[in-house]
DNA sequence: TGGGTGAAGTTTTTT
DNA sequence: ACTTCACCCA
């Protein structure tokens, strides 16, 4: 029982109490993921079968994190616990279950977009003002009536609703919700509310599957308890009802997801749920000195609603916070870049120990712009997801419909891309016919001839054919081989390569790496099934962090405060504290909003363990137009004798040069050189990317044709139709799956497929 | 049907 | 600044 020595009396003992109801209010930087985890693996050292331990995060890294320190108190056992996120490990349940739903088991799982586009089809069918039934604001409220269970036959019975809807004059909601709940359940799809929602109904409504689970799932833990809504607390609640072994661990101080529905009163009543819960409080932090620790306190202080804890440092006093002030957002990232160039050569530290932190998303782009001008390598998380970008989700609705042809939304994504004369009118024509006979749109494209007219029906048929013969394909190979077909007699694949803008460029290579990792699933030994459908399972779930390549690489990292939850980082700059901004414009008008932006100010501040910057502009670029700002009043909160008011950073353009500046101006100068004509034309904008440097696209040789590959070796030069040149380091595989390791002069070491690599072999 | 043009809305945060 | 969408014409 070695790993218990190294715990404080409070942490030991939330460890040991493994019975009953268990709620740790645990401060931030308190140790929560260590007790955590210790509690899991004590678990399992006293006899519980892992098979019975279910822990649910919210995040997939968390998970993930979580079970690797597990493993490494107690071993393979660890692959054994059910742990996950509430939507992966409620999602798997509901395949498992599905029947009972009427739902297919394969059922596709919407993402925002899908939804939000079903939302405005249903609208423009009920002929709706597009304006006053906001497909975000119909979204959202479709979702907090699922967050709080509340189904759209009860939605429309409901009078206080009814009312609300009527005074704001959308008295067409409930019916909204009513026909948007009909289109997923006839298009085999559930969204991200459902996966909570659809268990709730299967847990209420089959008590011999909720004593099931309630069996199976003896011990429960829970992350971020102060971060549920309704429906996920009400399935613990469920779940725990016989054996009361529930374990829940939350910062009140923390909870930032209320605009989500989470509901912090679950925290704050935890107690009345079950009176005989056994509290501890976690209060030492271990991560940041005293002066962080205690101004990060300051703000909490001003917050009402709250637990009753007192967070601690036994760390150095340290550094005292500083405070940046910027004419403009592009004036603050040069500040910030500066800073972190500085202070990385004064400490000797590392590009990873910094963090920018912002509250919107919107802001990394004057980051990015300054840190790239001084060639600080950075990575961006969070931002549009790798599956969210437009050729992937194009692809995987491919996918999607192969394995359920009545996905309505994979449908529209489609089903004229590539172009196939499949027009809006088309489109249309098979929505109302599915209507009119109250059939599935795949029975109509299927019976194209019955329920279309001549035109329309002989445009069809191909694209039916097509996606049959996809799911002959997937019956019988593997995940990879199903994939791969599909990217290239969906004619999708072509289409990208057609196009030889950068964008283009960029799009091919995403869609080879979808392929690759598609690939390396289907080579996995510790799976037994593996077509495609079973990569697809949790797709929708995955986020950018999922599919992080190189977790340990030296760069600063820029996110949204919310992504930066569970985080710490030695450097940290929070940027943007302005009125309007930070706290955001809407969380103005009411005291619980206002409340939530100053928690988030604390959880950014706590992620910090030797310094925090915080800086402001007073003017911003906002939809292409330069507005002022006021200083957040997040700033004037701050307690002063924690703040170091005779800070300056130095600039470059004012004041004393600092002593690197002449070698960065000859470096940036190569840099420069080194991209060509690239440096004066715009930059090529592709948000999403993650990488700091664009490949720049390569002019092909005049004498360009692409070489036979097959017989291609290592050492051999090579150039590619638009990587350019490079040397082959190794092939493998065979034929028509042969891959090659090519090393090419500009952008490095890459694996190319070469069933549709161009290559020229240079003699 | 498909491409081109201009207007309008976007930017809160995420599974 | 950027994308998306309605509308018009070939």
């Amino acid at each position: 029982m070695d790993y218990l020595e190294g715990l404080n009396p409070s942490q030991r003992a939330a460890v040991e109490q493994l019975k009953g109801p268990v709620m740790i209010v645990a401060g931030a930087g308190s140790g929560k993921t260590r007790v955590i985890t210790y509690r899991v693996a004590h678990l399992i050292r006293n006899g519980v079968d892992p098979f019975s331990i279910l822990v649910l995060t919210f995040t997939n890294k968390a998970a993930k994190e979580m079970r690797e320190r597990i493993t490494s108190v107690v071993g393979d056992a660890a692959r054994n616990i059910w742990m996950g996120t509430f939507h992966s490990v409620f999602a798997r349940i509901l395949r498992v279950e599905a029947q009972h739903l009427g739902y297919p088991s394969n059922f596709t799982i919407y993402d925002t977009d899908d939804s939000k586009s079903l939302i405005r089809t249903i609208l423009k069918e009920m002929q709706l003002d597009d304006k006053l039934y906001n497909a975000n604001f119909v979204y959202n409220r479709i979702s907090s009536a699922k967050n709080n269970l509340i189904s759209a036959a009860e939605y429309q019975k409901n009078e206080q609703i009814q009312a609300e809807d009527n005074s704001t004059g959308r008295s067409f909601l409930g019916q909204i919700y009513q026909t948007y709940t009909q289109r997923c359940f006839k298009a085999g799809a559930m969204d991200f509310d459902d996966l909570l929602f659809k268990t709730n109904v299967l847990l209420k409504n089959h008590p011999e599957i909720l004593y099931k689970y309630q069996n199976k799932f003896k011990y429960l833990m829970l992350d971020e308890y102060q971060d549920t809504n309704f429906s996920q607390y009400l399935i613990v609640k469920k779940l725990a009802a016989i054996h009361e072994n529930l374990c829940v661990v939350g910062d009140d101080a923390q909870s930032i997801y209320a605009f989500r529905g989470a509901n912090i009163q679950n925290i704050l009543n935890f107690e009345k749920d079950y009176p005989d819960v056994k509290v501890y409080k976690l209060e030492q932090n271990y991560r940041s000195t005293k002066n962080i620790v205690n101004i990060a306190n300051s703000i909490i202080a001003k917050n009402k609603n709250q637990l009753k804890k007192d967070v601690f440092s036994n760390n150095e006093t340290g550094d005292k916070i500083k405070i940046i002030r910027a004419f403009s957002d592009n004036e603050e990232g040069k500040i910030v870049a500066e800073n972190i160039v500085q202070k990385r050569s004064i400490s000797g530290s590392k590009y990873k120990e910094f963090a920018i932190l912002y509250r919107t998303n919107a802001q990394s782009r004057a980051m990015e712009e300054a840190l790239r001008k001084l060639g600080v390598p950075y990575k961006i998380y969070g931002g549009t997801s790798f599956y969210q970008r437009k050729e992937i989700k194009d692809l995987i609705a491919y996918f999607r419909l192969t394995f359920n042809p009545n996905d309505e939304e994979a449908l529209k994504r489609v089903i004229n891309y590539p172009r196939r004369g499949i027009g809006n009118t088309s489109v249309e024509r098979i929505m109302i016919a599915a209507n009119q006979q109250n059939i599935g749109l795949w029975d109509v494209i299927k019976e194209a001839p019955t329920y279309l007219d001549n035109r329309t029906a002989s445009a069809v048929a191909p694209f039916s054919t097509l996606i049959q013969s996809f799911q002959a394909i997937a019956s019988d190979h593997n995940a990879f081989d199903t994939a791969m077909h599909i990217a290239q007699h969906s004619g999708l694949l072509r289409d990208l390569y057609e196009d030889k803008s950068v964008e283009g460029l960029s799009r091919y290579e995403n869609i080879q790496e979808l392929l690759n990792g598609i690939k390396e699933f289907s080579e996995r030994e510790d799976i037994e099934e593996k077509g495609l459908d079973v990569f697809m399972q949790d797709i929708a779930l995955l986020t950018n962090e999922d599919n992080d390549k190189d977790p340990n690489a030296d760069t600063v990292s820029l996110m949204t405060i919310h992504s930066s939850k569970g985080l710490e980082f030695p450097y940290v700059h929070i940027v943007g504290l302005e009125e309007n901004l930070f706290p955001s414009q809407r969380s103005l008008n009411s005291r619980s909003d206002l409340e939530e932006e100053r928690r988030l100010f604390y959880v950014a501040l706590t992620r910090a363990e030797k310094n925090v910057y915080i800086s402001y502009a007073t003017s911003r670029y906002q939809w292409g137009t330069l507005n002022n700002c006021e200083p957040s009043r997040f700033i004037d909160e701050l307690d002063p004798q924690y703040l170091d008011l005779d800070f300056k950073p130095r600039m470059e353009s004012s004041g004393p040069a600092s002593s690197f500046a002449n070698e960065r101006a000859g470096w940036q100068q190569n840099q420069s050189d080194q991209h060509g004509d690239t440096y004066f034309k715009p930059k090529p904008k592709i948000k999403q990317k993650t990488t700091s440097i664009l490949p720049k696209a390569h002019v092909p040789s005049e004498n360009f044709s692409p070489s036979d590959t097959s017989k291609l070796q290592v050492g051999m030069e090579v150039e590619h139709e638009r990587f350019g040149f490079g040397k082959v380091v190794n092939v493998e595989g065979k034929a028509p799956d042969m891959k090659a390791t090519i090393f090419f002069k500009e952008l490095g070491q890459k694996q190319l497929l070469l069933k549709f690599a161009k290559l020229r072999i240079i003699d």
